[in-house]
DNA sequence: TTTGATT
């Protein structure tokens, strides 16, 4: 490194950053490649903080100290953004992670470059250290799984210095753990290959491996979380916002469905039939069990009565339910004067609640929450397409819905077709059960029951 | 096809 180039560079004119070509780093091979070779670094490499530089210092000067350490990936001399001014530090990565612990071993504190009054500073930069970027949280572990298991798991990828399975008061666990790497790009090495990679023994869905949540999601999820709990107590509209408009959709809807279900001769399932050829446009077939009322069609004839139509779900309550046309050039015309295409008898305001719901529902995510003991229901054979905003607006007519949740694989993101209903009281999730357990939805039934108490089949 | 999670 006698006469390396850089050294004769004059002072004036460098550019702030100093890409290290591998001609210009000196490996003694250069003259064989005829392109320059881009560095590349090690997945597990570690950006130092260089401290106490001699402002006249630039890239090419501190160069050749740290490269006996080995190959520099890159070497930044920090500058003032308006003046820039040489601040008297820098950032440096090697291109193996092995020349950082060297350097920081050799220089750190250990001797004072010309002109300092105190010692060099090497050492991982701020950025690598105490930011949560190398701490993963690990979802759907099977219970048996302890920390040993979880390391096996994660070691080709790199040092772990702490893993740490979560564990309920009775030393169960909870089926997630953090793992900590030694550096970024360990911990990105194992989310790329682990997650969703495979479905550990007992838990319900594939692996989950992603960053564990930093200080602010934390705090943002408890806010979540109270606003959840104090909606609980507060089941009446309220004046913020979002939350209000959404609640006061609720009740208008439910006001909806109860003036239809008070028409003659027409029950609450009759209603949840009308709605749900509504909403959901699936085509629903009345179970045997129901009264006639619920296969009778939806007045001025639903989606249900007109098979074939790729009737959207919520986009626009009224886009499939029009009548057909047949191509009758005109015959829109009819509908078009603000007249509805429904009998008096069917709720105008129906229709514009549906057609707000999802939009609202999308927008808020509703907190999970169960009810007091039988109010929540076990729903099963839940239509593939079935969301949580399906699953409210068909439990509504029952009573007011505290929760409703389409279980959802986590890897794939599809609808595992079962999911929970919880109500705010036990007698609406019995009328509920009564009326749609065995409700057909094309080739499925529902099955609707209970919730399985936690603690229920456990001998003692 | 069978029970809401997790920092």
């Amino acid at each position: 490194m006698a006469a390396a180039p850089g050294g004769s560079a004059p002072p004036a004119g460098p550019g702030p950053r100093l890409g290290f070509s591998t001609a210009d780093s000196g490996v003694g091979m250069s003259g064989l490649n005829p392109g320059p070779a881009v560095p590349m670094k090690d997945h597990d490499a570690i950006k130092l903080f260089v401290g106490q530089i001699p402002r006249g210092l630039d890239e090419q000067d501190l160069k050749p100290l740290f490269e006996e350490f080995g190959r520099i990936y890159e070497l930044t001399v920090l500058k003032d953004r308006l003046t820039g001014l040489h601040k008297g530090c820098a950032f440096l990565t090697y291109c193996a992670r092995d020349s950082a612990l060297k350097a920081q071993s050799a220089l750190h504190e250990q001797k004072t470059l010309p002109g300092m009054n105190r010692p060099i500073q090497v050492k991982p930069a701020a950025s690598e250290g105490r930011g949560e970027d190398r701490k993963l949280f690990v979802g759907m572990l099977g219970k048996q799984q302890g920390e040993e298991d979880v390391r096996r798991l994660f070691q080709p990828f790199g040092h772990i210095e702490e893993c740490t399975v979560l564990r309920s008061p009775d030393g169960t666990s909870k089926g997630c753990a953090f793992v900590k790497f030694g550096s970024q790009g360990e911990a990105q090495a194992a989310i790329q290959s682990l997650h969703g990679s495979r479905t550990m023994a007992g838990a319900s869905s594939s692996l989950v491996v992603k960053l564990a949540d930093t200080d602010r999601e934390r705090a943002l999820r408890r806010m979540q979380q109270m606003a959840g709990q104090l909606g609980a107590f507060h089941p009446a509209p309220l004046p913020l916002g979002a939350c209000g408009a959404y609640t006061t959709a609720i009740l208008q809807h439910q006001a909806a469905l109860l003036a239809a279900a008070q028409g003659p001769g027409l029950g609450p399932v009759a209603a949840v039939a009308a709605q749900m050829q509504h909403v959901a446009a699936f085509s629903l077939v009345a179970a045997p069990l129901l009264p006639a009322a619920a296969a009778s069609s939806p007045p001025g004839g639903g989606p249900g009565s007109l098979p074939g139509l790729p009737a959207p779900i919520g986009v626009n309550g009224f886009g499939p339910l029009t009548p057909q046309t047949n191509g009758q050039p005109g015959s829109d015309s009819l509908y078009n004067n603000g007249l509805s295409p429904y009998p008096a008898a069917y709720p105008s305001a129906y229709a514009p609640v549906s057609t707000a719901f999802p939009q609202q529902s999308s927008a808020l995510p509703q907190q999970q929450r169960e009810g007091p003991e039988g109010c929540n229901l076990f729903i099963y054979h839940l239509p593939q397409e079935f969301g949580d905003a399906e699953l409210i607006q068909t439990f509504l007519p029952f009573g007011a819905v505290v929760s409703a949740k389409v279980f959802v694989d986590r890897a794939t993101n599809q609808s595992k077709c079962f999911g929970f209903v919880s109500f705010d009281n036990p007698t609406s999730a019995q009328t509920a059960i009564q009326a749609m357990n065995g409700f057909q939805i094309g080739m499925k039934r529902l099955k609707v029951q209970l919730k399985r108490p936690k603690d229920a089949n456990r001998p003692y």
